[in-house]
RNA sequence: CGGGGCAUAGCUCAGUCUGGUAGAGCACUGGUUUUGGGAACCAGGGGUCGCAAGUUCGAAUCUUGUUGCCCCGACCA
């Protein structure tokens, strides 16, 4: 892509309504683009990182057996009536009238209307189990939004709904996605914690909170320190087989949200120095609640004895449009973002710090076409700006690999990488350039699988 | 929903207290010179001061209403 072709309207100052560091380098940087309280645009730069943040989610949810269908954002007030829960979401959710006059709803979350797919297909137990999710907006009616897209009204979610025949089982099924999160969470740069959770109004009595820390988390968590450095599961991990382990040992160790946490366990079970009370992003949500919505909706399926039974069920979410400014405030430093190379809207920014110069473009489109050749995913920086300007904004914009072309350098037959992350830069011959940024970006795609 | 605050040029803001017919920086347009960390100079364009009523000879400024946005709290799969 070429920046002269893009739209990438970054902003020089900082909104003035924005409090946290990532809102405001979403905005800053051109991420996104506020419409009304709540409600964002997600400009060319940020749409990017949300379909690689998508895509690493995707791979992780289809290779822990869930698999991906798309339900509708509207639905009807019929479905909700059936689980009782059209009474009892309140305001938070948004009641839409259609032209007949028939109550419909903005899915805040989709059990009720994956169950109703459920039943109508689903007779044997031989078809479980069965874990079926889609990615898809979603919106509550918040009464503050705030904070940019970390908590807005219209936002972007995956959810996932696991089908199992019995409790036993569907605790496997709740192990499969436990794992597969705590692998998509890393991908993205993220350690994310698994914490005891209420269920909320959702139910269930098994549940967990994915809690990225930072200072502008919404709520207070307590744990034991060695979750922060324990190792994640592997591209080796076998989904089909026994989890327990790797469950285990992950929850063997006190994690609790600020609503759930007892001090005195917490003491108890934890060293003094291995205490960590902080603050946290949740980022992702497990539950299991058995047959809260298949027994009410009679969505049954026959046992191996002849008998019918409803389901035991789970689901996952994970907040995209959270996800994403958790990335930023994980990863910044005072001029501007850090991505990991795994959701970068871009992998390598190529300056020209002289455009017009015909031995800087010649180098700038030989390097250009050979970047884009390899499959790296790179913004050509050929707009007639200061070189001052350019850096300026490839540091906001958080290009982990900044590819830097002036005369200077070419005149000793050189050009410049710079590491986004910790500033260090390596001259490089011009024939080495590409090969070098395929040695730092490609195995880097992938980092911790 | 309670409490507090803001609304003036594309952006960040000054001007409001004390009424007299709207400004700065950045951005934008044209030109010249520049070019390795947000370049300089010259010349330009751009605002019915959120909206509506009221007070007044006269309102960005005072009053009332209204809309939008932000912050704190309660709320939050």
């Amino acid at each position: 892509m070429r920046f002269s072709r893009f739209f990438l309207p970054v902003l020089r100052e900082d909104p003035k309504e924005a409090e946290i560091v990532s809102h405001r380098l979403m905005l800053r940087a051109g991420l996104i683009s506020q419409q009304a309280t709540g409600l964002y645009a997600w400009l060319p730069l940020g749409y990017k990182v949300l379909r690689k943040v998508q895509a690493i989610i995707e791979q992780e949810q289809n290779r822990a057996g869930a698999v991906e269908m798309l339900m509708p954002t509207l639905q009807s007030a019929d479905l909700w009536r059936e689980s009782g829960r059209y009474d009892d979401y309140g305001k938070e959710m948004l009641r839409i009238v259609d032209r007949h006059k028939r109550d419909l709803l903005y899915g805040p979350t989709n059990e009720e209307m994956i169950t109703a797919i459920f039943r109508s297909y689903v007779r044997s137990y031989k078809d479980l189990p069965l874990n079926l999710y889609h990615i898809q907006w979603k919106f509550r009616d918040e009464i503050r939004p705030r904070f940019g897209t970390m908590r807005s009204r219209e936002f972007l979610m995956k959810d996932a709904y696991s089908f199992d025949l019995d409790r036993e089982r569907a605790v496997e099924a709740y192990n499969r996605m436990f794992v597969s999160y705590l692998r998509t969470f890393r991908r993205m740069g993220l350690t994310a914690i698994p914490m005891r959770a209420e269920t909320g109004p959702i139910g269930g009595d098994l549940s967990h909170e994915f809690i990225v820390l930072a200072e502008t988390g919404e709520s207070a968590v307590f744990c034991h320190a060695d979750l922060m450095n324990k190792p994640i599961p592997g591209p080796e991990v076998d989904f089909r087989g026994d989890l327990t382990p790797i469950v285990s040992d992950w929850t063997s160790l006190y994690a609790a949200t600020e609503d759930m946490v007892d001090m005195e366990e917490f003491e108890q079970s934890v060293p003094a120095d291995k205490r960590l009370a902080a603050r946290g992003i949740e980022v992702g949500q497990t539950f299991y609640f058995g047959d809260k919505y298949s027994a009410p909706m009679q969505a049954t399926v026959t046992n191996a004895d002849g008998q019918e039974i409803a389901p035991h069920m789970g689901s996952y979410g994970i907040g995209l449009t959270r996800v994403v400014p958790a990335i930023v405030e994980a990863g910044h430093d005072d001029n501007g973002i850090i991505w990991p190379v795994s959701v970068a809207p871009f992998e390598v920014v190529l300056i020209s710090l002289k455009v017009g110069d015909g031995d800087c473009d010649a180098a700038c489109e030989k390097l250009y076409d050979g970047l884009r050749t390899a499959g790296i995913d790179v913004i050509y920086d050929d707009r007639e700006q200061g070189a001052g300007a350019k850096f300026a904004t490839a540091d906001l914009i958080g290009i982990p690999y900044q590819l830097i072309v002036g005369p200077r350098g070419l005149k000793a037959g050189e050009v410049e990488i710079k590491h986004r992350k910790d500033g260090t830069r390596e001259n490089v011959p011009i024939a080495e350039a590409l090969r070098r940024l395929m040695e730092l970006v490609v195995p880097a795609r992938l980092e911790t699988i």
